[in-house]
DNA sequence: TGATGAACTTAACGACCGTTCAGCACTTGC
DNA sequence: GCAAGTGCTGAACGGTCGTTAAGTTCATCA
């Protein structure tokens, strides 16, 4: 009663060229993935090494191939989401660098954009980063609160009333916001999903 | 580098009567306390019987004295979250039965309150709930959809352009708006942290 | 053709985990 | 003073996990 093997290994030879212009992923990047979904939905301890192999295809020590080990596997999906986050903000906010109503905006729309498009890969950001050893962990903390702190101080400008730390309670509680698009499923279509939450989202931070 | 054994056993002997008014709590309580902020911050695979145990001043095998095992520990704290959630939603919802908007205010009111008071039980009703088996699982899950719907119902009543999906989008949201006060510590008094969510979520949910 | 190297397999290791069991210490009620 | 019972210890079990190692297959290319 672990593990249904539901995974068909695939063909094994997509090697060559690509039937069309569409680009071959690396094997590296396709474990990551199917490994990231696991991460997700049944937690860092609660999958093992042969679980993501199988998932893939292939046995669990095939995958010391691509990967260091199972932290490396984690830290490989989580810096990454770190680092486009923080860059996104910054280059929304770059945009539009005179008008902090529309930075706000600008950032609402991107982090939700996001959410929404990366649900696995938002949860186990919030769940699993302290699975990390302390290098890696370390690191995306730091990105993480350079991104804060981007809407930190969009907020300090946009509210005057507010001090940094309760622009930054405000900013965790958006985020706990727009990050809660991965415990809801079908039901509503993805673009009024998206509008619900660009708008809740300002409405909470416009006071 | 695993477990800093800080927690010191206690004098061993409370048993008789209290120096005081004060109810001595059941061993059973205390325990389960202490495996809650072990499961919120390490996860429940990050934590062995063992673990719980020393943080308890015990030996692991000690604790199967006071629960059937591991899952039926986190099914003990996790059972009655779901429990205190529900009747406290259809309390504050039967007391302002002919104004919705006093409704959704108390049930703001009471969920920004418990989350700030319970937040390691909050986390771990987030992130764990999946690891429990089947049966405790779906009774969970039961009395969490039950919650749930008071703030669909009370929100379609309050806004009549939602449907019960785009309500449950919301509802949702304001969950993760809400549940966000595990992740930020000081720095903010509990009051003021109460006042900026309650503000926040209210305007989240009222468009 | 034959060497190269990537991708994978099977087998095995040491460690750790949840759980069980037999027995000990100590408090309580008779 | 004695029996009952609670709470605990220490040792041990079967199982699982992350990881290592050695060997196999096979496409690629000089």
């Amino acid at each position: 009663m672990t593990l249904e093997q539901s995974a068909v290994r695939p063909p094994a030879q997509t090697r060559g060229a690509g039937p069309a212009g569409q680009r071959r992923r690396s094997r590296r990047e396709e474990i990551l993935e199917i490994a990231v979904g696991l991460f997700a939905t049944r937690g860092y301890h609660g999958v093992s090494m042969d679980d993501i192999g199988a998932a893939a295809g292939v046995t669990g020590p095939a995958l010391y191939h691509h990967f260091a080990g199972k932290e490396a596997m984690l830290a490989a999906a989580l810096i990454p989401v770190s680092e486009q986050l923080l860059a996104g903000g910054q280059k929304r906010i770059a945009e539009s660098s005179e008008d902090p109503a529309a930075a706000l905006a600008a950032l609402v729309d991107f982090h939700v954009e996001f959410a929404l498009a990366n649900p696995a890969v938002i949860a186990l950001h919030l769940h699993e980063l302290d699975r990390l050893p302390e290098e890696p962990r370390r690191q995306i903390r730091r990105l993480q609160r350079l991104y804060v702190e981007e809407w930190v101080n969009t907020l300090t400008v946009l509210r005057e009333e507010l001090n940094a730390g309760e622009a930054r309670v405000l900013a965790h509680a958006a985020f706990g916001l727009m990050n809660s698009t991965p415990f809801l499923g079908g039901e509503v279509d993805r673009a009024r999903r998206a509008e619900l939450l660009r708008a809740a989202t300002l409405s909470a931070l416009q006071g």
